[in-house]
DNA sequence: TTGAAGTACATGCACGAGCATACACTATGT
DNA sequence: ACATAGTGTATGCTCGTGCATGTACTTCAA
């Protein structure tokens, strides 16, 4: 969108109250597609550079960074990441049939799940890696300055926080 | 995501240079999810009040503020909009089997379609903008200051001025 | 102990979305 | 004029996702 009229959006069908100004409308369209199409690129860049989505990433970043021996609870994983709760039991389906990781039973409760990275999946992790910062830089880091980088930053956790 | 740790950003994974600040990681991070989450919000209030998504309240949208005439050119939403161009056809055919548009031919061009708003096109976006506009309040407008609200404008213009 | 409620995870189902393609028409070069 | 390339739309296919549900297990109350 982006509309490009003096000060307010779709004024020709204006009949209530004002709309919304062209900044605010900006903001908000903004804030949507931006979102979208930064993911996009991530996911895509991963995808043709390594065969790991998104998603699939972020994943074994978590089970990477968590502790030291690489290994999470499926409902940690669940609480630390936006995924919801099918989506997590399919993408650690989706990498435990690929070898990168592989689920352990909890001893101490016989429903939880814990994942468990592998070698294969340490080392798709870092192949994947440096392509992901390459992709963020591009698409993100480079475009901004420090200040907006840090406004974005706090903007978006008072959102996020109010949900 | 949105970590906890003090500086960097999964730390016990450094094998390689630095990774990225805590706030830079925030801010990416919340930039993708935010947009998810209100995207999310938008179209389910849309969804559950007037049983229409998002995507097509925004087609009805630039249709009804289009032109006097509440047409525009398939072609043309496209551009405004950002939908690939199956899904444009889609929505518009599903809004045409609901009778809310209805396709006319281009005499100019052939290929063309030009997409024209109903009487029950107009009632039915009418009806649906109230929840938008109080669902927008709701999840963006009310937890960000103005200020706040023009920097997101001015950064996400950049972001996605580059793509 | 036993039954009811709650929790963790997996999965069937339906749907939305992208990609590739098909089709119809238009523009262009010879 | 004709063949070739290009453009505007529609649609088949496949896949990712959410929702609802199923199943196994745990917790809690009586």
């Amino acid at each position: 969108m982006v509309e490009s009229s003096k000060t307010e959006v779709h004024p020709d069908s204006m009949s209530g109250p004002r709309l919304f100004t062209e900044a605010q409308a900006t903001a908000f369209l903004g804030l949507i597609r931006a979102g979208a199409v930064l993911e996009r690129a991530l996911d895509r860049g991963l995808v043709d550079e390594q065969g790991i989505g998104l998603h699939e990433f972020e994943v074994l970043l978590f089970l990477a960074s968590s502790s030291a021996d690489h290994r999470m609870p499926m409902l940690e994983l669940r609480r630390r990441t936006p995924l919801s709760q099918s989506r997590v039991s399919r993408v650690v389906s989706g990498l435990e049939a690929r070898g990168l990781v592989r689920r352990e039973a909890d001893p101490s409760d016989s429903r939880a799940v814990v994942v468990v990275l592998t070698e294969a999946g340490v080392a798709a992790f870092e192949a994947a890696r440096p392509r992901h910062r390459r992709d963020l830089e591009e698409h993100f880091f480079s475009l901004l300055s420090e200040a907006e980088v840090g406004a974005l930053a706090a903007i978006t956790t008072k959102l996020l926080a109010a949900e």
